[in-house]
DNA sequence: TTGTATGCGTTATCAA
DNA sequence: TTGATAACGCATACAA
């Protein structure tokens, strides 16, 4: 069919090049142009050094000329590495989710990295098939709060670097900040306060990370030697927040652990609407330190986690996994920090 | 080198295929469990109808058997499609986008394409490279806010369809909610509270839509007779409002349109800080309508946009221009709609 | 250091 | 309707 025109010519394209006017260039392009091997220019291009100096800098300004941009599917099917890395939130209406997408965003984009975004609307389900789609073209995968069962995450571990975060699973790399430190702090200043009760609005039943920090607020509070009981909830959103508001009014508790900002705000917005005062009558307390957490009168006391950090330092755990020949860094500290705003008073008698 | 298994066998993969344990399956594997051609599996699977029933059920079953997933790459090779669609937001760090994002991710989802994020912080040079590098592995692009230049767009819609939100450019499509419903409502709204002098706090320089709005507004304000001045400002963020608060006091305006509502709370929180009542001594109005945006005491009045819709139609749009058969699809209107809460009083004095 | 040849998993073009 | 085979653009053993 194709007429070689050469001996030289391993392959003829002559008659697509020359009908079609748009076609992006190709390394064999650049070849031509440079006068040498495509092989030397995929080279040149892909790993530098393994070619001199001199051809180097002629392929270069060869591809800089014709605006030269490496075909990254091309590229993907030999070696299986595309450049970019999947990141699946649980709810992408939850704020704090934001956060963590900026930071795997940010850390990505600097080390040329593309991120892809998926959403399971707090469903495993969803979870799963989202999970198994991206997994065939992306590098790794981030879950941020999974819902999946830790036999889930591990068999998707297995087949390409993921993390996890806010939640730990035997064998795969997990990013959860230290909730000890903020809890503790919380439980002191609420002790110190007079308060003696204290509940804790559960997030979603198989969270792991609602799991975390009830043992967590518990643990302390047996310590401190004040009473902690468990409140269940529907969902944690705002909304989620306002339906808690009959359990933890008919409850005898005078501070309240939320298991997220946007159910600490929605608590307090209905207990506010039914005439309830807050910090005078009832103290609030959520987690994460969300964007608008600090709007609210009074501004709400959270924990904050470091969320930005958290999705950067997932993105960089997965690069670790795919750089085989990469230091093993150490894992940033994560930790919360109690941030001490207006929800949380005095203990009235 | 490979030893043709037989006349039927165009390729011998068995030396790969015994040593590897854990390769994906391909539509070889297909074909030879199915017993048929590779050819046929793929026709089977990419565009059903090509292919008989019986055989394209006993491929389907195979496929399922297998847990195949087909290779986007490989895929993506001779048919330059992947599934996925690249969404470029201003400033990642603006909740206003979230609700964009959330839009384009669930229509995204819904018709089985993944989205690919970037930010540009603002910066047309990021921006153009992100665009760029991006064009090279997506369907389609949404530019959400571009700081681009027209012709920076119009060359990028030259090679992949373009999207764009927020703004109007020549021959591509745009998704841009009408401001006029909302803006005015707002100003006659104002003019029953007996303000006779509104100014505009600016986004961006070369933002398309702080000029919009403020066209609107301008309009909007000569019709009903009176004043409006224009306030730049440095960033459209919290903090740009606070800073842009001094102007404000230095003005006469006793209503204050801000570019969004990012700056139109930093400005109230800024204002209340100085001891200056709001709505009593000054109104306050935001555009967008963002998550957090009732949280403020008192809740931001703001002029809604269909953020969500936005996000959503866009990937529409994007989709359409994808399918040469698509149904040309009507636009969905998007209308901003004025949303009073507690930000805007009478005028005092 | 550079060129040759081949494979990556699909789709698409022809024949049969 | 199905089978054979050539692209698609790049990477990489192997040879030179």
């Amino acid at each position: 069919m194709s007429e070689t025109t050469g001996p030289k010519e391993t392959r003829a394209r002559s008659t697509k090049r020359t009908s079609g006017k748009n076609q992006a260039p190709t390394i064999y392009d650049i070849a031509e142009m440079a006068g040498v091997n495509p092989s030397t220019v995929s080279r040149a291009l892909s790993k530098p050094g393994r070619v001199s100096a001199k051809t180097q800098k002629v392929i270069e300004e060869a591809a800089k000329e014709l605006h030269y941009q490496v075909n990254m599917f091309a590229r993907a099917l030999p070696t299986g590495r595309t450049q970019t890395i999947g990141l699946i939130v649980a709810d992408i209406t939850n704020p704090a989710y934001f956060d963590i997408i900026r930071g795997a965003e940010t850390a990505a984009a600097a080390r040329d990295y593309t991120l892809m975004l998926a959403d399971s609307t707090e469903s495993a389900q969803l979870e799963l098939t989202a999970a198994r789609r991206m997994l065939a073209s992306v590098d790794g995968l981030i879950l941020a709060s999974p819902r999946l069962s830790d036999a889930e995450i591990q068999d998707l571990a297995l087949k390409k670097p993921v993390a996890i975060i806010n939640r730990n699973v035997a064998g795969v790399a997990s990013v959860v900040a230290q909730m000890n430190a903020g809890v503790s702090d919380a439980v002191r200043h609420l002790v110190a306060l007079g308060h003696t009760e204290i509940a804790y609005v559960a997030g979603p039943e198989r969270s792991w990370m609602s799991q975390n920090r009830w043992e967590c607020i518990n643990a302390r509070c047996e310590w401190s030697g004040i009473k902690a009981t468990l409140l269940d909830s529907e969902d944690p959103t705002v909304d989620g927040g306002r339906r808690a508001a009959v359990a933890v009014r008919a409850g005898s508790a005078t501070a309240i652990f939320c298991y997220n900002d946007l159910m600490a705000i929605g608590l307090l917005r209905e207990l506010q609407a039914a005439g309830i005062k807050v910090p005078a009558e009832l103290s609030i307390l959520g987690f994460d330190n969300i964007f608008g957490s600090d709007f609210t009168t009074p501004p709400l006391s959270t924990i904050k986690s470091p969320l930005h950090e958290s999705g950067a330092a997932a993105l960089l755990r997965i690069l670790d996994q795919l750089d085989a020949e990469a230091p093993v860094r150490p894992d940033p500290t994560l930790r919360t920090e109690l941030v001490l705003r207006g929800s949380t008073g005095a203990k009235i008698g």
